[in-house]
DNA sequence: TCTGTATGTCAAA
DNA sequence: TTGACCTACAGAC
């Protein structure tokens, strides 16, 4: 479930289980040939940004995206690693537990240059608490004639977000995704900026993500915990009228027409 | 057993 | 804009 909070979440488990251990870093399907360059080394850090994880061995890092279908798994043993199961693109070993990394789009080694290099590529991560993230997304959006939709994906302009955050933001802030980025009012930018702020993190905590108001405290069922995302032709939640979706630079784009205009 | 789908990104056309 | 990448799983036959 590779958006932004589920890279954080397993940073966090990674320090957890495993920081400043010596860890076996395998490759048991045989396509993790970098492997070797860290195994045996200790975890410094672990560190996420936006969709990307890095792993800190000293100087060197393995840098990894997973992607769309990129899922980690995490196991304990007693004395012995059960045998990986499927295709197991890299395994991270201590002596009692395990991080199998399957389907990554990247998983690789690199050094500090590399880290920086990537995390220059990318926009304000709103599960970071970095210097003034919040003018930087204004700012990028509003010199944009790109859509909001589009450019709420675009890693560059905000790292993190992914289709369905995407998705449930924009009817949060009950805000028409084809808008140009340069006509949106700018409280509006702000508002939508401070709710992934907010909506983020409870994603970080419960692995899910939870974007319905007041779904905590009410009867929603985990199957009704969007608003839009993956709903088309259903009923909005708010007005009934059916939830539209379209094809947009190769993504579905689920939104109430109504709602949000 | 086969088909379709997925919370992503990049390069080629 | 399209296809390639890459893995697991649900649902249809």
């Amino acid at each position: 479930m590779p958006e932004g909070h589920t890279v954080h979440r397993i940073a966090k488990r990674f320090e957890k289980d495993f920081q400043d251990k010596k860890l076996q870093v395998l490759s048991p399907q045989g396509r993790f040939t970098d492997a070797a360059l860290v195994t045996g080394k200790k975890l410094t850090s672990a560190q996420a940004y936006g969709k990307q994880m890095f792993l800190f061995f000293g100087k060197s890092a393995v840098r990894i995206h997973l992607g769309i279908y990129g899922k980690w798994s995490f196991q304990s043993f007693e004395s012995t690693p059960p045998e990986p199961k499927g295709q197991v693109r890299a395994r991270f070993l201590s002596s009692n537990s395990l991080a199998d990394l399957r389907g990554p789009t990247a998983c690789e080694v690199t050094d500090v240059e590399g880290f920086k290099e990537a995390v220059s590529k990318l926009g304000p991560d709103p599960l970071r608490k970095d210097q003034d993230s919040l003018e930087v997304f204004s700012k990028r959006i509003k010199s944009s004639s790109r859509s909001i939709a589009e450019l709420l994906m675009d890693q560059s302009t905000v790292a993190g977000i992914g289709n369905v955050y995407r998705a449930e933001l924009l009817f949060r802030a009950r805000a028409n995704p084809l808008t140009p980025g340069k006509k949106l009012p700018t409280d509006l930018i702000e508002s939508i900026w401070l709710d992934a702020v907010k909506l983020m993190p409870i994603g970080v905590r419960t692995g899910l993500m939870l974007t319905r108001e007041g779904f905590m405290k009410s009867n929603v069922s985990l199957e009704d915990r969007y608003y839009v995302y993956k709903r088309t032709g259903e009923p909005c939640r708010e007005c009934g009228g059916p939830v539209s979706m379209k094809l947009l630079a190769g993504r579905k784009l689920y939104w109430c027409r109504k709602c949000q205009k």
